[in-house]
DNA sequence: TTAAATTAATTTGTATACAAATTTCAAGTG
DNA sequence: CACTTGAAATTTGTATACAAATTAATTTAA
């Protein structure tokens, strides 16, 4: 267990509900649990802490954040007004070779079957993330990186997923074709849409099931 | 120099140019300059990365990083998409109040004769979060506090400062003018093109003197 | 019984020492 | 002279030990 992969490895143990929402953690736990002196420890929490995968709980300890139906919301707002940007400011460099990698993940996702909500949400995000790579805004598209990270903790009910999956897929093809076509305003507006319909889709099943 | 203020100090040192942009900054010459061990040096190290703030330079050194018109360019647009929701939503809570409070902050721009243009910088900011705060969006607010302490270190110049205070300072009163009438639209119309009007000279000063 | 205050327990913060990695620089090779 | 190669120097990463702070528990007083 290295610096960087403890860090990657907490991350995905808070999204796995290992470390559940509203928990406290404490460095001694951790490095116990993860073979490790507090020191690694401490700076995989910093980290975590700086990218509100972590907040205060008191004066000194760290807690995994609730999940609530207005912060879900929230996220998927700001994620409605920056993702806009990043297509458009991605299109004028996008090349039929990267939209030919999109499209990759897409078959990549039909075909394997037996994908967890985890797995399929991720090629999902490598989708989005391979047209918004084009754009070259490094501020941007750490900030994008960094709200789908909040999001992907919300996104562990199976029951979205299973309602929303077909929909979402087949709407990431419709992009690709109307990316193709140079259809930018178009290609735009269903993109506010798919994120409008994820977030909407989310935010009312917290608040029928809160956390 | 305790653990949180050693993180402040060192922001505010990168802010004022001791570790100027492009310069490595390596852990023992830091807890040799600010007296501690490397220990909470690393703690905020790892914070200041998070915030891009720092970033890597190769594969194991931090490096303040340089200024560039291409960076300040993609910063400022993306306040132009945050800024105009946060009013947008913090609207509805905005009372008499708050706005009193914020016409504070203006007549003490106003009052205060020398002003660095940090501190005038700072109030400004003080100014729009005042609003911004009303929201009640943490991760909207924690986002704009990011951007904007990346622009801050893009406002050293004086001659920016010099040049757009007062239409800037003006805009501010206009502002809170429509506010006060409930003038939503026009308001965030006008925060539109006050930051629009900062972005382009800010750029344009760039690319004439870079960095 | 509740609330405040004090003490004990736990937990975080920091320093030092050492291991592992990176970076630098000089020597060797084409 | 450019380009590798490899060792020396520097720098980062981690463990342990101890100090300071926070949190919890217990006592005391209203």
């Amino acid at each position: 267990m290295t610096k960087a992969s403890l860090y990657q490895q907490l991350k995905q143990d808070i999204r796995q509900g290992i470390w559940p929402a509203g928990s406290v953690l404490n460095q001694q736990k951790l490095s116990e649990y993860y073979q490790v002196s507090r020191i690694p420890v401490r700076d995989a929490l910093q980290q975590l802490k700086a990218e509100a995968l972590l907040v205060m709980a008191g004066k000194a300890s760290l807690m995994v954040p609730p999940l609530t139906a207005i912060e879900a919301e929230e996220l998927y707002q700001i994620r409605l007004q920056l993702e806009p940007m990043a297509l458009r400011r991605a299109f004028p460099q996008l090349t039929f070779a990267l939209l030919g990698q999109a499209e990759d993940l897409l078959h990549r996702i039909e075909q394997d079957q037996n994908l967890s909500a985890a797995d399929r949400g991720a090629l999902n995000w490598q989708f989005h993330l391979m047209l918004y790579q084009a754009s070259q805004c490094p501020h941007l598209l750490r900030l994008l990186h960094s709200l789908h990270q909040q999001v992907e903790r919300y996104l562990g009910f199976q029951e979205i997923s299973l309602n929303y999956a077909d929909t979402s897929h087949m709407e990431h093809w419709q992009l690709l074709e109307l990316l193709r076509n140079q259809e930018l305003d178009a290609a735009v507006a269903l993109l506010q849409q798919h994120i409008q319909q994820a977030g909407e889709l989310l935010t009312s099943h917290l608040r029928q099931q809160p956390a």
